[in-house]
DNA sequence: TGCCAGGCGGGGT
DNA sequence: ACCCCGCATGGC
């Protein structure tokens, strides 16, 4: 699918306060390696019109829209986490074996978030496959419908919105995703249809969780997974099979409570913590992750290709 | 080759 | 409430 690059202007650029945010592990983890180069990062805010950041490690940023629109830097903010106080995550993180490593080397790292819609593909697509499988899937689907952007000399791609999905189903359909494709499309549906009238966000989690697992495809992972991304509340954690094992292993704890267990622990913090540990172990395959864990390897391996904090090597694999 | 992985829903008990 | 199975695809 060729399609001619939107020309997008620039709306202005600044500098975000420290804060004590490291902008580069921030932006670069779990993202996209085509919204990653050497010196910035590429972050598309969660509004309409079309909205790019170009964020800098320093936290310098330029940003590029459609239409220009006011208020950009409040939703960068949110996008960032720059409201949101970690330090009692910090306290009880420094604390505990499995992720006090990892926060003291990088307690600088922040969630970034994305839109509802976006973190459900990015759930769905980690449905019983590998971290290496479900990211594959994504870049396939963004490279496969080919829209993109284009700021000064460069060409961007940019994700499919519900209803380019939903009128175009096709290069999701060639983007091996397998059965997941039916769920992406029920989202999508969801989102053009009687979804797009409700106000998820001021609803409570629990709430948006039953909401969201209406949807058909969409469980208690993938909702909860998507309302820590999108909505930065952390309070219900997604829990699948890779880290009840890991809870089990690392507190003892019987599997069937590791949900239990994880939430009395991290409280309001229960899927940062969650997403937290993928991070630190590299995402790893369970095997592999658990022998991490028997050597005391807590912090991001620099030499992997392929990783949360190292997305650059999809783009060298990725060939559709 | 065959097995199975950051789930899920539908069918059974 | 559970338990169990099939499901697309790709990696090992």
């Amino acid at each position: 699918m060729t399609r001619e690059p939107e020309k997008l202007e620039f709306c202005g650029d600044g500098r975000l306060p420290s804060m004590g945010i490291d902008y580069w592990i921030t932006a670069k983890t779990y993202n996209l390696c085509f919204w990653l180069s050497s010196e910035k990062s590429y972050l598309y805010l969660p509004i309409e019109p079309t909205t790019i950041v170009a964020l800098y490690p320093s936290g310098y940023y330029e940003a590029y829209s459609t239409t220009c629109i006011s208020g950009i830097e409040h939703y960068l903010y949110k996008v960032i986490g720059l409201s949101e106080d970690v330090s009692s995550f910090h306290e009880v993180a420094l604390k505990d074996p499995l992720l006090n490593e990892f926060v003291s080397m990088y307690p600088g790292w922040r969630l970034r978030s994305t839109s509802m819609w976006w973190a459900l593909v990015t759930g769905i697509c980690q449905q019983n496959a590998s971290f290496k499988q479900g990211w594959s899937m994504l870049h396939k689907i963004v490279l496969n419908y080919g829209y993109r952007v284009s700021i000064g000399g460069e060409v961007i791609p940019r994700p499919p919105q519900p209803r380019e999905v939903l009128e175009e189903p096709s290069p999701l359909l060639e983007s091996r995703v397998g059965y997941r494709a039916k769920t992406i499309l029920n989202v999508a549906k969801y989102f053009t249809s009687g979804g797009s009238e409700i106000d998820l966000s001021s609803m409570k989690p629990v709430e948006v969780e039953r909401e969201l697992r209406s949807i058909k495809g969409v469980g208690q992972y993938t909702a909860r997974l998507a309302i820590a991304l999108s909505q930065r509340r952390y309070e219900l954690p997604p829990i699948d099979r890779w880290l009840s094992k890991i809870i089990g292993f690392v507190y003892g704890v019987d599997e069937k409570y590791s949900e239990e267990y994880w939430v009395e622990k991290w409280g309001s913090w229960s899927a940062l913590a969650s997403i937290a540990v993928t991070i630190a172990l590299d995402a790893e395959p369970l095997r592999k992750a658990l022998e991490r864990i028997r050597c005391g390897k807590l912090t991001p391996d620099p030499g992997l290709k392929q990783s949360p904090l190292n997305m650059y090597g999809f783009c060298s694999v990725i060939n559709r």
